[in-house]
DNA sequence: CATAAAGTACGACATTTGTCGTTGACGCAC
DNA sequence: GTGCGTCAACGACAAATGTCGTACTTTATG
């Protein structure tokens, strides 16, 4: 049996390119996801992460056609949050202020980000405050 | 020669929390760090781990006395702000929205906080209307 | 049918990480 | 001075990661 179940780990680098591609394009072919990359690394080399990715619970695979079809098992929301959250952890102090502070000092937010966020932080302001 | 200068890569999660401790408390010998550890391993370790950092330049080593003095050789900051970069490029395609968005609603940010990273999207917003 | 193309599976390998144990040097107390 | 504790250095080791090469299977082509 694959067995998975648990905590899904965080995926490692190589996997995340991988995730990224299946995040934009869908359910993908294991040639589909490799020739979708930048990187110029072997045919099996990419068969092989997708292979333990699929072990971890990472991707789920379907194997009823001869060329087997990976999806991600779940939506870049979710391991998008779980990353954040173990840097958070790791590196922060488990706190989001400066890490937030951080990301936006990066000076590439469109405005349309700036103005969701502020309507985030205006939600969360109202919460706390009637907590 | 112990080489380094470069770019000074990304620490890893032990050398992180190694960090963690020499930016709380500022310059420390291997036995003061390893006993502000949670973590519960061999004293050999630590050193390891502080003698590898030394060597990659992530720490500046004073060994004038007998029980060397290790420092971060940078501040929180810098490092904080390279780990987000990183993190930006590899799961968020480079957008800060997204990451933003999901560190704010993942956790506790308090009010102080959110009053802070609003005065910061405000900064930022008069900026690009000027440009 | 024979064979080439495409695909999966398997094992090898180098590198990095985190973990220790051991050793040898140094300094202090007696 | 002898011995005990502290410390840095070194090497060993297992696990994970990313990389391929090779072998086997299946499908399509002639």
């Amino acid at each position: 049996m694959s067995k998975k179940q648990n905590p899904l780990p965080n995926p490692t680098d190589a996997e995340l390119e991988l995730l990224q591609v299946l995040w934009a394009r869908g359910p993908c072919t294991v040639r589909q996801i490799h020739e979708a990359l930048p990187k110029d690394t072997g045919y099996t080399t990419t068969l092989k992460i997708l292979q333990k990715m699929a072990d971890k619970g990472l991707v789920v695979r379907d194997e009823s056609e001869r060329s087997h079809v990976y999806e991600s098992a779940c939506g870049a929301d979710v391991t998008q949050r779980s990353l954040v959250r173990s840097l958070l952890d790791r590196a922060f102090g488990g706190a989001p202020g400066k890490l937030v502070m951080q990301a936006l000092s990066e000076q590439t937010a469109t405005p349309e980000e700036l103005a969701e966020i502020r309507r985030l932080i205006r939600k969360l302001e109202k919460k706390s405050s009637e907590s």
